[in-house]
DNA sequence: CTGAAAGCGCTAACAC
DNA sequence: GTGTTAGCGCTTTCAG
């Protein structure tokens, strides 16, 4: 009497409701839920009738206690950048939700200090909330990395270890520099031969390595780089700044850049001077967020398989935490160009 | 001899472990982590110290079975729209994250169908793991809100329950009636006097509330509205089309959209017939994402206020999961006005 | 193939 | 104030 189908029960139902209901132990009736080539036909049937007709699930605290284990990814959230290169996260946390609801992890999102690259990962781990991390901000370096490593805790990196050639740990990546190439190969297909680069400061490996593509490009063509490139900060108004010199002194006919933010800025210049963009100066920005979509005339611009990388990320994930552990080489994915009016 | 401070231990230390290095029972260490008051001052200070010692923090799946709570607050994302009035959502969840954070809670986010509006939520429910959800995907009425009433779950949800005004759950909400006419408003200071519409069809709630703003506004004035409205489909297509119909047969002066990408729109038809943003036609969009604030020259756009709402969210939450509960009013929060170049 | 017993780590209730 | 007892709901032995 005490549990009415249909009925919403004050308590969920537990094991043994659906034991006692089916006639059977308890063990039998998580035999019929975790491993049920052990049961007999016709006993899982009636177990799994009566798992039906109660509404039953089996409670996460008390299975993750038994088992060790969570099911849940911890991913930490920055604080906020208005607007920066992060618009990609929005996609990736978006893929990485789906693809690890298809493999039974949810995704536990965490405040970030800012100041502290480490906040936030600790309490996590000790109170064995969480049991992986998956790791995005390693553009300077990953200080977490060898923290969570020594600490045996589970994570894959979205980002190469730059700065750790002999780092072992499982990571998934974009290959910014073949990006770059694939733009500035665009444009040397349309006949551009003066193709400027407005990229970040020296001290971002992320920048330096979207730079190489395009420098190789050139050379591969036998064309010179010299003069043609600026480094600065990823705001608009570098973008813009860098460009109407780089127009000045060099006379590109095109711009790849290392940001669509920094792409936003050549846009910018071109505009004040009358130029259009695409017809009489090509320009090319990275990240293909949602400003290159809508801005006039489109804003062509490298794309990140995200999908393909939060896909992967799950699949080092299941890897990693399986027994044994299976830890993969580094993984690199090639981007793709979304080409639009601006090239 | 089995735990080495300093050194990474096999099982993380427990309530035993500290309890038998304070040389108290595990009661007093549980009290000392949950009752401090309860402990004389010296015990506290020896307890404390072994848990410094040991890196100790409570294993929350036991904790969670014991107290039957999890900490948790599920969130639903839904199947990534490319480009949409989710534009939002990025800022919202970050607000989130942070404030439940400050609370003791985490955020658990879950996949949606996409076609099954309740996909996600009942799992997680009936396996208890997660402690109460935010619904923010009330555009179309909301049947979530009834479902997960019926079955008890604590819920605060982001926008009102358009389509039951006798619904008794907690929400908070925007007042987008009041961001539209402090556009207006804005407009109408400035001396514009034909000041057109565009926004959703009308089985829109949300785009319904935004219209009424403008609308009021207007008559507030004495002006009139006929002929100055348009309402279509949330595309830049759409915008730019909706826009040029008005310009030829209305000939407004200014332009209030239901969002900044149809505001984008009209800032293309603009620029095909050599008009300046600004200059000689105000555009105001609205949710004051990235586009707004990249875009030449920069377009107004009203605000949100997210971070409100997250921070009244997560009040109403802890409320709700109070003993007893405790279940307020709902939450009406105003926008503001982002004023950009094209206005 | 099914059942009985034990225990994961914690906290609520009660004794001392 | 502190310690003792019991049990949250589940899964992992190990018998039958």
């Amino acid at each position: 009497m005490s549990r009415i189908p249909g009925r919403v029960p004050t308590q969920p139902p537990t094991l043994a409701d659906v034991a006692e209901l089916a006639g059977v132990s308890r063990q039998t009736v998580s035999n019929a839920v975790n491993n049920p080539d052990l049961l007999r036909a016709d006993t899982l049937v009636r177990v799994q009738e009566a798992i039906e007709q109660l509404g039953y699930s089996p409670n996460r605290a008390a299975r993750n206690l038994r088992t060790r284990a969570s099911h849940l990814i911890g991913l930490r959230m920055n604080p906020g950048q208005e607007f920066t290169a992060n618009a990609a996260m929005d996609r990736f946390v978006h893929s990485l939700v789906e693809t690890s609801g298809e493999a039974g992890y949810h995704v536990l999102l965490f405040a970030g200090s800012g100041t502290d690259p480490l906040a936030g990962y600790d309490d996590l781990l000790r109170s064995t909330a969480v049991d992986a991390f998956v790791v995005t901000d390693t553009y300077l370096g990953n200080p977490q990395a060898a923290w969570l490593r020594e600490r045996r805790a589970p994570f894959v990196a979205f980002g190469r270890p730059w700065d750790d050639a002999e780092a072992t740990h499982p990571w998934v990546d974009v290959d910014g520099a073949a990006g770059t190439e694939l733009a500035a190969r665009h444009l040397l297909d349309k006949g551009h031969e003066r193709i400027a680069w407005i990229g970040w400061r020296k001290d971002s490996w992320i920048g330096e390595d979207r730079r190489a593509g395009w420098s190789r490009a050139l050379k591969a063509r036998g064309l010179s780089t010299s003069g043609l490139a600026s480094r600065v900060e990823d705001t608009i108004h570098s973008g813009r700044e860098a460009s109407a010199v780089l127009l000045d002194e060099a006379h590109p006919s095109a711009f790849v850049c290392a940001s669509d933010t920094l792409a936003m800025g050549v846009l910018h210049t071109l505009a004040d001077r009358g130029l259009r963009a695409g017809q009489d100066v090509a320009v090319i920005g990275f990240d293909d967020s949602q400003v290159a979509q809508v801005v006039r005339p489109g804003l062509t611009s490298v794309r990140q398989p995200l999908e393909d990388v939060a896909s992967q990320i799950v699949n080092a994930l299941e890897g990693l935490l399986a027994h044994p552990p299976r830890v993969g080489p580094g993984i690199l994915l090639t981007p793709t160009l979304a080409v639009r009016g601006s090239s």
